[in-house]
DNA sequence: TTTCCACGGGAAGTTAAGGCGG
DNA sequence: CCGCCTTAACTTCCCGTGGAAA
């Protein structure tokens, strides 16, 4: 046990144990909620790997906080167990290409994690080209693993398809000799697989899940189990239920209920209040929202903010409308500029900012045509709370 | 059918900032 | 500290698109 020193207040009146509320946290085995089906299908799956043999490469589609890629290290770390049982050695890497989002920096992370002090084997965090670092990952692969897993999740912020076309056809061409290797992909955009390589999606996607959004029951039973992060008592009966039916009828992200959870505990601390109330639950959704957004937000480009706040305008004044023409966003925007003492950007580089936008779901695009002499046309719907757009461009000035 | 129009987006070029070896 | 190279942000030019009107 810690010494307790007087002179800090250890006795948090809400919270025991803050960290099961963490987006990191991992549940233990066994507090999986509600996806036993997608397990035992992925398990399957991956099942040759404990004999040695190929695995079938995955692809699982699912909105944030579906529990894809808790899922997908769950069943490849008890693979490895199981493995080890058979006398085969097997091992998982996880590169979260949202960080590594080129081909090198993807490799290399792969060739770094697999690598282990009983190689010979040198892989620097930088200077080599990126067919070396290939060159060193197929040799460590060869010389310490019978079969590895490889997850890669958000693989649909990688730049380009060379990694995916390398490691499908490792075996084929020759590269390995010993060890076999499955892909484990995860994405969270179902069109992910329209605009991927002909060849690399046969491989690749040998098996496809789908993991849809938890239901509210299951929100619930997910918050229950971390129920042991605040205090004996201090947590009234309705804040679950209720945190749940509101994450369950939004979007069915466990993270973002968590999140919920976790703001309604600081909303008691902050105000002095002895319980968590079901009252909280209102302005803790909010804040996990606009902090969820101000992070999605933070280091863009004041242009790209700009655009934002226009369609942010006009969304708050046509609330219910199905999206708005790039020119009336282009319009407004210019005015938004000029209030702020700023040049305006080009059409062509608006275009681009908007598209950027979709690509990280703040909003959607949908294509449209007709009308006189109107050809086709692209349409933006806001995706999130305007009011929280608002709140988060307003006090980021 | 052809023409017309506003729009989308590819390609290539510019500029400023930042990292790196010497 | 300097020259060299890469990258991000942005522009300019221009061609393709698709339905309505001629």
């Amino acid at each position: 046990m810690v010494e307790t020193d007087e002179l800090f207040i250890r006795d948090d009146p809400i919270f025991v144990n803050k960290e099961l509320l963490e987006i990191n946290h991992l549940p233990d085995e066994g507090r999986i909620v509600g996806r036993d089906e997608e397990i035992k299908l992925l398990a399957n799956a991956v099942n040759p790997a404990i004999f040695g043999q190929s695995p079938s490469n995955i692809l699982i589609y699912g909105k944030t906080g579906t529990g894809k890629s808790l899922c997908a290290k769950h069943v490849s770390q008890r693979l490895v167990d199981a493995a080890g049982g058979e006398g085969v050695t097997a091992a998982f890497a996880y590169v979260d290409c949202a960080q590594d989002t080129t081909e090198t920096q993807a490799v290399q992370t792969i060739a770094s994690s697999f690598n282990g002090p009983e190689t010979d084997v040198n892989v620097p965090d930088k200077g080599i080209s990126t067919a070396t670092y290939y060159k060193r990952l197929w040799r460590i692969l060869d010389e310490s693993y019978d079969v590895v897993l490889i997850i890669l999740d958000e693989i649909d912020k990688l730049a380009d398809d060379a990694i995916l076309m390398q490691l499908s056809r490792a075996g084929e061409a020759g590269k390995l000799t010993d060890c076999k290797i499955g892909v484990v992909g995860i994405s969270n955009k179902i069109r992910y697989k329209d605009r991927m390589d002909e060849r690399v999606k046969s491989s690749l996607c040998e098996r496809e899940f789908v993991f849809p959004p938890y239901d509210a029951s299951q929100l619930g039973e997910i918050m229950e189990a971390r129920r042991d992060a605040f205090r004996e008592g201090v947590l009234d009966g309705g804040v679950i239920p209720r945190a749940a039916a509101l994450a369950a009828r939004e979007h069915g992200d466990a993270r973002k209920a968590i999140d919920i959870l976790r703001y309604a505990g600081e909303i008691a601390q902050s105000t002095g209040a002895e319980r968590v109330q079901e009252g909280f639950v209102t302005d803790a959704r909010k804040r996990a929202e606009t902090d969820r957004f101000r992070e999605l937000i933070r280091g863009s480009t004041p242009h790209s903010r700009y655009v934002l706040h226009a369609l942010t305008v006009l969304s708050l004044n046509e609330p219910g409308t199905d999206g708005f023409r790039t020119t009336a966003i282009y319009d407004l925007y210019e005015e938004v500029c000029r209030q702020d003492g700023a040049e305006s950007l080009s059409l062509r580089r608006v275009r681009d900012l908007l598209k950027e936008h979709a690509f990280l779901d703040i909003i959607e695009q949908s294509r449209h045509s007709g009308g006189s002499a109107e050809g086709s046309y692209t349409r933006h719907r806001l995706l999130e709370d305007p009011d929280v757009v608002r709140d988060v461009l307003v006090d980021e000035v």
